[in-house]
DNA sequence: GTCATTTATCATGC
DNA sequence: GCATGATAAATGAC
């Protein structure tokens, strides 16, 4: 992973979508998937230790301090806690039949 | 000891290794004969997985990729494609 | 909310 | 150098 540059202020997020203007009914294009930086990934993992669910409050107030949309906070928690799960399993099975040793 | 099994479990999480070339064969023969819908049910993705000593993760992950990555360059996969229908019609004709 | 999935991206194998 | 498996954003069913 070439980032590495840490400190913030790229936010490149943008959420251009408009075109609701209307009934446009056309399925508007998928928004094409931009990994976050490591501040972002950082302050997001933090809230997370806190509290796996967040509240509407404080997803509003992260969501402008990281530069993302409430969507995109709200959807990074649930993928984050079904990452937790997978991982949950796997250990699990990792070390369930086990040589250990 | 438990330091050297989570050490382990780490890097076994991290590293990437390919699969059978058995495990290959029967996921693509599964694939190519069900083309028109290869979304294998969970008993399905049960039974793939213990014949291929994979986890259902695994299965998973790897019909999210065939699926992807056969729809996006249908042609390259041409040539496998023919060659597990030839497999499966034969198998069928046995 | 969960959860299977799509899609792009990452990391590794060879 | 791509093929391939795993993971990270984003969508949609329910």
């Amino acid at each position: 992973n070439p980032t590495s540059g840490s400190s913030a202020t790229s936010s490149v997020n943008k959420e251009g979508n408009s075109s609701k203007t209307s009934i446009s009914s056309a399925p508007r294009t998928r928004k094409k998937r931009c990994p976050y930086s490591k501040f972002q990934i950082r302050e997001l993992e933090r809230e997370f230790f806190f509290n796996v669910y967040i509240n509407k409050e404080k997803r509003l107030q992260l969501s402008r301090m990281l530069g993302l949309t409430d969507r995109q906070v709200k959807i990074w928690f649930q993928n984050r806690r079904m990452k937790e799960k997978k991982m949950s399993r796997d250990r699990l099975q990792y070390f369930s039949g086990n040589p250990l040793l | 000891a438990v330091m050297i099994l989570r050490s382990r479990f780490l890097d076994a999480r991290r590293k990437r290794r390919n699969f059978s070339k058995q495990a290959t064969e029967v996921l693509n023969e599964y694939f190519y004969s069900h083309l028109s819908n290869p979304y294998p049910s969970e008993e399905a993705k049960e039974e793939l997985a213990r014949e291929c000593s994979i986890t259902m993760s695994q299965v998973s992950n790897w019909f999210g990729n065939k699926r992807i990555r056969y729809k996006k360059n249908i042609g390259k996969f041409q040539e496998e494609a023919n060659l597990y229908a030839v497999k499966t019609a034969v198998g069928a004709t046995q």
